[in-house]
DNA sequence: GGATTTGTTGACACCGGTGTCATACGGGCA
DNA sequence: TGCCCGTATGACACCGGTGTCAACAAATCC
């Protein structure tokens, strides 16, 4: 590989010369541009980022920390972070953060040590007050969930709004016995929801019974055993509130084993419009949050000084299908 | 952020102590060793890859460029290069090709400059002869469709095998007017399989019928605008081959309003096994080429004079479900 | 014609961790 | 005392693109 210095030589000017021709700049003579043009190509000189990132300190990379990159949900959010960071001439680095809250820490900094220009992080863990010290390097931008222990932007989806619609759904279709099924209340979004889903039950002055609240469901095997617990409840629920796209795509089978349940569900997923019966959910939207969150880390860049919205929370849908309906 | 020879002030010795220390080389005194470690933590040091990365030439970074990042197929991919890299301390970077091939070199090379120990791509135009000159830096290995222009490591799936296995499945139920249903004969992974659908019918007596094939579908219109063409023939299929995932998703809207289709597809899909019915499909593993293909790249910087297999073609499986069963 | 401006070009330093080599010192041995 | 060797430590350069500033020539102005 050719560096400027291989150029100049060869061209017989300085490296400096040569950047500026590369660079565009105006104040070379035609002569000089055109010797300098031509060694460029002789050499097919190609320029490493590696040099100019060190000098500035600053990678032209956007990180994305998420539980799991092969999720759909955070793949769509990737995806939207990279097409804005392309704009930029900016690249993406991934990283998923896995199940073990105690591991973040250590995986988020081997990326910031890259001196990242952003991060987009949807953490897993309870505090996020390592982060401090990053803050003033690196623009951090939390999605899908806040930031605990620091002080940072973040755009979240209406939890609590969410499972209130969807719970409310379920009311209005005839059910008062109307189960929780979760992953981990450790988690803010699905608190945030839990919370949704009371409120849901005291609008429509439905006693809140905590058996029916079963946490844990995280596979096909977990979410069986889960309702499985709830059948044999006295008075078994006869609709299903299910916190995240996860558990609803966990709880499937179920579904197709005891057709009369009623099933409301927190995240769209592929397919669900297309299962029978199709899956009511409240519809997140992936691509906007990674959209947002890229925007303010280039807004942040270009004006450092401006205020703006510490957090962002924005409105979900209900979308109606089949898994509600009388008899459905 | 307080860098060595910061923390070499402090301490009052030289960078290169603090360097040694840090590092745990053993030639220094454990009186010096000591002062040097006070000195870390008072300034709470936290050493940048950048200056490493730049003066070795080379980011602990592997790259990962797929035609789509949000596709569950390639977000297993990432996943899995992602936890072989994590393993060596090194981190992922991932881009989206996008459609359009022409678009491809510019991407991947704007990935390349950041001088990468290694990419794994999988790519979308027909010729990735660019890619010879970065291939003396840089360890490229090719996943799901095998490099055009330059020779390079590739992993791929049967293509042939799997169309032709799940072609004859659909023979084995009485079909005789099977359709093939694809995206683009552009893509090699494409023709592969079209050739084993042509094998199979071969197999079975059945002649090719050209008008049986069609391409270009994308999403769920263009897929429902394919199914009707097929459906004004003369004698329309009864069964349909999908030469892949997304164009087998595509068609589940067809499939629930023409419950006499056959179907069977190339590549599973999340919840493919909860629709009604069911759609028996050839099971890909997305995670064994991606961990395959990053194990070959950290093989290769380990030891870079041994010799490797060029090609390595991995078996797939038919997965039986209720798609092609009769009256199914 | 001398002074000032405008334009072109290059020397040099910088970013920060680390490989290379030199230096200094203490101990062992002839 | 002189020599050698091993250990501890530091000076220096390097990676390569580019910002800063100076040097110099040509053009313009009074």
């Amino acid at each position: 590989m050719a560096t400027m210095r291989d150029v100049a030589r060869r061209a017989g000017v300085s490296a400096k010369t040569v950047s500026r021709v590369f660079n565009r700049d105006p104040h070379v003579s035609p002569v000089t541009k055109e010797r300098v043009e031509t060694a460029l190509r002789e050499l097919s000189y190609t320029p490493t980022t590696l040099a100019t990132t060190f000098r500035s300190g600053r990678a032209p990379v956007l990180g994305v920390a998420v539980p799991d990159i092969a999720d759909p949900f955070f793949g769509a959010l990737a995806k939207a972070v990279e097409s804005l960071a392309a704009v930029q001439r900016m690249s993406v680095v991934m990283t998923s953060l896995g199940e073990d809250p105690m591991r973040e820490p250590a995986i988020v900094q081997s990326l910031l040590r890259q001196s990242l220009s952003g991060l987009v992080i949807a953490p897993i863990a309870a505090d996020q007050s390592y982060l401090d010290v990053w803050a003033a390097r690196t623009q951090l931008v939390f999605v899908d969930r806040r930031a605990a222990g620091i002080v940072a932007d973040s755009f979240t989806e209406d939890d609590h709004a969410g499972a209130r619609a969807a719970t409310r759904h379920l009311v209005e279709h005839g059910h008062v016995r109307i189960g929780f099924l979760g992953d981990s209340t450790a988690i803010p979004t699905s608190r945030g929801r839990l919370v949704g889903y009371r409120a849901a039950l005291l609008d429509a002055g439905i006693e809140y019974d905590e058996s029916l609240v079963v946490l844990g469901a995280l596979d096909r095997a977990s979410a069986a055993a889960a309702f499985s617990a709830l059948e044999r409840l006295d008075q078994p629920p006869t609709a299903i509130f299910a916190s995240n796209a996860r558990v609803t795509m966990s709880l499937v089978p179920v579904l197709r084993a005891h057709r009369q349940l009623a099933v409301a569900g927190f995240g769209d997923f592929p397919m669900a419009d297309m299962l029978e019966p199709s899956v009511t959910v409240i519809d997140q939207d992936p691509t906007a949050l990674g959209t947002l969150a890229a925007q303010r880390i280039l807004d942040r860049m270009a004006h450092p000084q401006r205020r703006y919205r510490r957090h962002t929370v924005l409105p979900v849908q209900l979308v109606e299908r089949a898994s509600c309906l009388p008899g459905g």
